[in-house]
DNA sequence: TCATTATGCATAAGATTTTTATGTATATTT
DNA sequence: AAATATACATAAAAATCTTATGCATAATGA
């Protein structure tokens, strides 16, 4: 999902953190609200986003509800039960990374 | 190198950067360090460390030099001149990832 | 109006990274 | 004497992502 390897496996955290802020969601619309949130910083391929939906979906993580709007069909997303409990454990797991990283990268801050 | 997938593609950051701070260091040397300075919490396993090494040094980002301590064998790695001018490109993308990420999973702080 | 871009989904081959499971060997601790 | 720590290594499998396609409708632009 760009050039930085930095990435790979922070779609799924991505994806259930969006949808748990916007209750549900279709792919198309995730890439354009990540590129948005990102200053097209981040743009999430369609060839990783659309195989991660049907996993997470898999797992029970997600519901999926299909519509055709303007003739055009579109698959919505949302947590389900389990789907919102984990969102919260993999929440505090990027936390916990975030704060793992600055304290390698960063380990001047100790003042 | 952990449960969550979210340290995938951070291997060779922590492993650049950690030999920009200490000069030199050998692999079981790396696995201890990063231990330590995540109070226990990220452990960098040997199958994902060692190729990883060895990837680094066949893309002419860290020298190594062979040395036998205790009757052991231990193999010392540096930054080369290309290594060192790489890290810092690694860590830039390693603040613009974080910052990413914090604005997609913390998006209330806009105050 | 005809071509391109945007919207919307999907999959498949290949690349990359990591996990898990081994293997070898010496030193130290229990 | 056995278990743990130190120190390297690789190979099979799993997981994730990129790149390249494919299909289809709507809107925009030249």
């Amino acid at each position: 999902m760009k050039n930085s390897q930095l990435y790979k496996g922070s779609l799924n955290t991505i994806v259930m953190k969006l949808l748990e802020e916007n209750g549900r969601m279709y792919g198309y619309e995730i890439t354009q609200k990540v590129k948005a949130m990102t200053q097209g910083e981040l743009h999430i391929t369609e060839g990783a986003l659309y195989p991660a939906l049907h996993k997470l979906e898999a797992e029970g993580l997600l519901d999926v509800e299909v519509e055709k709007v303007d003739n055009r069909l579109r698959k919505y997303y949302k947590l389900t039960e389990k789907g919102t409990t984990e969102t919260v454990n993999r929440l505090a797991e990027l936390e916990d990374f975030i704060r793992n990283m600055q304290s390698l990268v960063q380990p001047k801050l100790t003042f």
